[in-house]
DNA sequence: ATAATGACATGTT
DNA sequence: TAACATGCCATTA
C-alpha cells in the first residue's frame, strides 16, 4: 500500500453525494500533482474490499466524461450511480461537469507541499 | 535495463 | 467537433 495510494482513497472517500473530481484534481489533492494516470490505474485494481466503501464512480475525467476502461466495472454502471444521486448524464456519457465539481478546501487537501502551493495557488 | 500500457490532461490542428 | 500530439508516471512485460 503506498502513501499515493492511501491519499488517492482519504480524497476520493471524501467526495460529497453528489458531486464529482476529476482524476488530476484528485491526484492534485493526493500531493500528486501530475499523477492523474495513476489514479485511474489505482481505481482500476482496487479489490472488492475497497470498492465497497468508496464511491469511485465520483471520479471522472476532467471534462466530464466517464472514462472508464478494461475494468469490472462499465461506463452504464458508473452513469447509473451518478443519475442515482442527482446528475443528468447524457447518452454520450457526458455531462457538465462544472454544474457538480467539488472543490475541496485547504483544510481537505493531504500534505501540502510547496510545488503543490506553488501550482494550485 | 528498456519498452509498452493506461478509469488522464492540455494544447494544437 | 474531432483527431492528433505531447507530457505524465506507476506498473507490467
Amino acid at each position: 500500500m503506498t502513501k499515493f495510494k492511501e491519499n488517492v482513497i482519504k480524497i476520493v472517500s471524501k467526495i460529497p453525494y453528489g458531486k464529482v473530481m476529476s482524476y488530476g484534481q484528485v491526484a492534485l489533492c493526493a500531493s500528486f500533482p501530475r499523477g492523474a494516470r495513476q489514479v485511474g490505474w489505482i481505481l482500476n485494481k482496487l479489490n472488492y474490499e475497497e470498492t465497497k466503501n468508496l464511491p469511485w464512480w465520483r471520479v471522472v475525467n476532467n471534462e466530464g466524461r466517464i472514462s472508464i476502461k478494461n475494468s469490472e466495472y462499465l461506463p452504464p454502471e458508473q452513469k447509473q450511480k451518478l443519475e442515482a444521486e442527482g446528475l443528468k448524464i447524457k447518452k454520450d456519457l457526458t455531462f457538465d461537469i462544472n454544474n457538480y465539481r467539488y472543490i475541496p478546501t485547504p483544510e481537505e487537501y493531504l500534505e501540502l507541499t510547496d510545488d503543490f502551493l506553488d501550482e494550485k495557488f
